[in-house]
This record gives structure tokens, C-alpha cells and sequence, in this order.
DNA sequence: GACCGGATCCGT
DNA sequence: CGGATCCGGTCT
């Protein structure tokens, strides 16, 4: 395994690192070995002055991850039955996350990744998945630089956020432009 | 201990 | 547009 993210990569400014996520690989590994991958094609981005960040309120036994080192998973469960993805941002002591809303897997239907809940579904993510180190070569979950030619458009649009009522305005998702795996319809 | 809304998805 | 379905946060 190649061009691991390194921890300096996440902790920075989270409007910085969210656009730079899309095209990196999601790699879920088990026993060691490659179980599924995903290009990230779509992202949103919370901050820690953010009314729509978990962590807007000061930390709790949910949300402590995002008060931690970056580059460590955030998983928290939603509406009774999805779970959600995130990475953490930003150094130590400054909440920042980044939640994956769409992943392009190859040899799969366009629909299976594109939502941060049928990602999870596909992947079968759960809060097992919370708080992994994703910058160990060995964790179970890591993110690496993409290295080869799938991606014809690398064009990033950025646009407002999706499904939230609190601070919806704030354009901070960015997608891959025309890529059919994109959240939404 | 109780209440209630939610970073979603799907079928109508 | 509403239903599914349950957890975490907040208040009592």
C-alpha cells in the first residue's frame, strides 16, 4: 500500500483539506487484507464555528474524536438506522470534521456509495469503525492518494451543503463535477 | 427518567 | 412528502 495520508494532511484548516479528499481512495481492509475501496467524489465540511458541527456545543462522548488528533475516523449513527463517515481535522484540540456524502466504486451501480448512509451500508461501516487511526499503515480503515487514470473529470464544484437546517447555507460541499456517483438525483 | 429532533433514504 | 426507527443531548 501506497501514498498513505499522513497526518499533516488532515490537520489543517478543514476548508483546506475537504476539496483535497476528493479523488483520494477509501480502503476498508480485513485481516490484513483489501476488502473494498472507494474514490471519494463528493464531501462536506464542519468546523469548529460551525451551528451545524456536532462539536459546535463542546465535546461529548459522541463527538470527543473531533476534539483529537486529525486523520482519526468519526462514525456516529443517524435517524434510527444510517451511519455516517467522517475525518477528523485540524491539530489537537480543535474540532473540524469532513463527512464523505459519495464514493465512485468501480464495478458497482452508480447508486451504492451516493449518500454518506448507503456508503456506510455498502461498505458496512458502523460505530466499530469510530475513532481508527486512518494514518496507521494498519488500521482497518485508511485513506491514500489516488495513483491511477479512472478519474476522466477532476473539475470541483463547490456548493452548499445538503439535509441540514442548521447554517444550510454555507457553501461547504464540494463534488467532482459530471461524475454519476454523486449524492442526490 | 422522559422527551424529541436528527450531517438519511426510499417509495408514493 | 411522509414513514421507518433509535440514539444522543438536554432538561427535569
Amino acid at each position: 500500500m501506497t501514498k498513505l495520508l499522513k497526518r499533516s494532511f488532515f490537520e489543517r484548516s478543514t476548508l483546506d483539506v475537504a476539496p483535497e479528499l476528493l479523488g483520494k481512495v477509501i480502503v476498508l481492509r480485513q485481516s490484513k487484507k483489501i476488502k473494498k475501496t472507494g474514490i471519494i467524489v463528493e464531501v462536506e465540511a464542519y468546523t469548529h464555528d460551525d451551528p451545524a458541527c456536532h462539536a459546535a456545543r463542546g465535546k461529548t462522548p459522541r463527538n470527543e474524536v473531533m476534539f483529537g488528533p486529525g486523520g482519526y475516523s468519526y462514525v456516529y449513527f443517524i435517524y434510527g438506522m444510517y451511519h455516517c463517515l467522517n475525518f477528523v481535522t485540524e491539530r489537537e484540540g480543535i474540532p473540524g470534521a469532513i463527512l464523505i456524502r459519495a464514493l465512485e466504486i468501480s464495478d458497482e451501480n452508480e447508486r451504492v456509495a451516493s449518500g454518506p448512509g448507503k456508503l456506510c451500508r455498502y461498505l458496512q461501516i458502523t460505530k466499530k469503525h469510530n475513532k481508527l487511526d486512518c494514518c496507521d499503515i494498519d488500521s482497518p480503515l485508511i485513506v491514500t492518494a489516488y495513483n491511477s487514470n479512472k478519474l476522466k473529470d477532476t473539475s470541483i464544484i463547490q456548493a452548499k451543503r445538503i439535509g441540514i437546517s442548521k447554517a444550510a447555507h454555507y457553501p461547504w460541499r464540494w463534488y467532482i463535477k459530471d461524475n454519476p456517483y454523486i449524492s442526490k438525483k
